[in-house]
RNA sequence: GUGAUCGUAGCUCAGUUUGGUUAGAGCGCCGGGUUGUGAUCCCGGAGGUCGGGGGUUCAAAUCCCCUCGGUCACCCCA
């Protein structure tokens, strides 16, 4: 990095090929299965009112300071997502398409926070939302489409499950639970004491070692006779389509719109504390809170760039590469011609600029990753013709006329 | 937000402890090794105001301060 003028903004990254390619990919594999399961894409603004976002969680970091927001020209407050879910919602109110209601999306998202492993300022995400039905089999779905995805990119996940409860019992344990921690805040950790004033819920997920004795008498969450079969019908479903899960009464998710079944998504292969590489759940409540109708729903989201990061140790997935490039001499034009032609054929191809020697374009050819050469000179002008160079074998060359090209590179390509 | 650590060619790094002639290596890039042929090999070349700013000093990549950025942990989360 010498000395330039202007450089990308702390915690947001500049994705180059091959890189960019893997990404693609995932991307269209993810695109394919929301598709198969019957979702449509949703496309929605990368900023939005304050308010949609914080109405949502307004005691979650997530929001508390990690905003990115802004005021326009028009003193308005907006903030670039955070996440979408909330956006969803917003969509959803605001055209009320007919329910149930399937929908994927995918996009940046923007939170400002120091940036570490696997977290930036700017990250993309994928997700699914079912808006309009409390249907476990709609829980089940999302999972199931999760863990697919997962599966055809090649990425080992562990499916990690629990249910927070419906609205109504779920506040009346944060009640009771916020009551126990209260009377014992003097011996819980500092950091505990903040979270307990933010959301009691989350100090169950202290990892400061003083904390776990008080975590462990805590009262637990006794979930509704309704709730409890929501929830095991979820378990059921998922086990009738062979969808291994772990169970984890702790987990309690970032937003604080979740109700009964919440889950989340750990890379088996990646040991860093940002191991998380999706998550989501039911939020039946979280239209009402942004002044819509009582409506049921449940949804997840990916994180890409962390996804990648597990990917990377596999290699899983490969990445195209070039069929043709075209080494010419005093023939540019013609190559140009050529190429045109041959793309128009759905034969990737490619030639260099700036008239190099053919030693050169050879050098080019062959760190191209090009499976064939072509050679285009004086002698083979004459002849209308072209040489075809098999790089990937011993010596193999051949004079090939050029009517006969297209059907005599398919050949060797396929082969 | 708290803390640690790093920042020298396009990339990976040496040199910083014990300040001192024109700042190095490997890889990559470009060219050449006779007429139009890729890996390998040989030869040559380009490329750095040592992240930026200030200070100490006769002298700073090297010491001090500030700042920007990277990496990692905590927090939290995708």
């Amino acid at each position: 990095m010498a000395n330039p003028k202007f450089q990308s903004p702390k915690g947001v990254k500049d994705i180059f090929s091959p890189e960019s390619e893997v990404r693609r990919k995932v991307l269209d594999i993810f695109a394919k299965q929301a598709r198969l399961a019957g979702y449509g894409e949703i496309v929605l603004p990368l900023f939005e009112d304050i308010g949609v976002f914080s109405r949502v969680g307004e005691s979650t970091e997530i929001v508390q300071k990690q905003m990115y927001d802004f005021q326009d020209k028009d003193n308005r407050q907006m903030a670039l997502r955070p996440e979408s879910t909330a956006s969803v919602m917003r969509a959803f109110i605001q055209h009320r398409p007919v329910t149930p209601w399937k929908c994927w999306y995918e996009g940046a998202h923007f939170r400002y926070e120091k940036p570490q492993a696997g977290r930036f300022r700017q990250f993309h995400q994928v997700g699914v939302e079912v808006l309009g039905t409390n249907d476990p089999a709609a829980d089940t779905e999302v999972i199931s489409l999760a863990a697919k995805f997962f599966q055809e990119i090649g990425c080992g996940v562990e499916i990690v499950l629990n249910s927070l409860g419906g609205v109504e019992s779920r506040a009346n344990y944060l009640e009771t639970l916020r009551d126990y921690l209260t009377a014992r805040n003097n011996e819980l950790s500092a950091q505990a004491q903040k979270t307990l004033s933010l959301n009691p819920l989350r100090v169950l997920d202290s990892k400061v070692e003083g904390d776990a004795a008080i975590i462990s008498e805590a009262p637990e969450m006794k979930l509704s006779a309704d709730d409890q079969k929501h929830f095991d019908d979820v378990k059921e479903k998922l086990e009738s389509l062979n969808i291994a899960y772990t169970l984890n009464k702790r987990l309690v998710r970032g937003l604080d719109y979740y109700t009964r079944t919440a889950f989340e998504f750990i890379a088996t292969n990646l040991d860093s504390s940002q191991d998380a590489v999706g998550g989501g759940g039911r939020y039946d409540g979280l239209s009402e809170l942004l002044g819509g109708p009582k409506c049921a729903g449940v949804g997840f989201a990916i994180g890409i760039d962390r996804t990648l990061l597990a990917l990377e140790e596999t290699q899983k997935i490969s990445t195209n590469t070039l069929d043709v490039f075209i080494a010419y001499v005093g023939a540019q034009t013609e190559a140009i011609q050529m190429a045109t032609e041959l793309r128009q054929a759905e034969i990737s191809t490619e030639f260099s600029f700036d008239n190099r020697s053919l030693k050169a374009q050879m050098k080019l050819a062959d760190k191209s990753g090009a499976k064939v050469a072509l050679i285009l000179g004086e002698d083979e002008m004459k002849q209308n013709s072209v040489s075809v160079i098999e790089l990937r074998k011993a010596s193999n060359q051949s004079l090939v006329p050029q009517k006969d090209l297209k059907a005599h590179l398919l050949k060797l390509l396929n082969a």
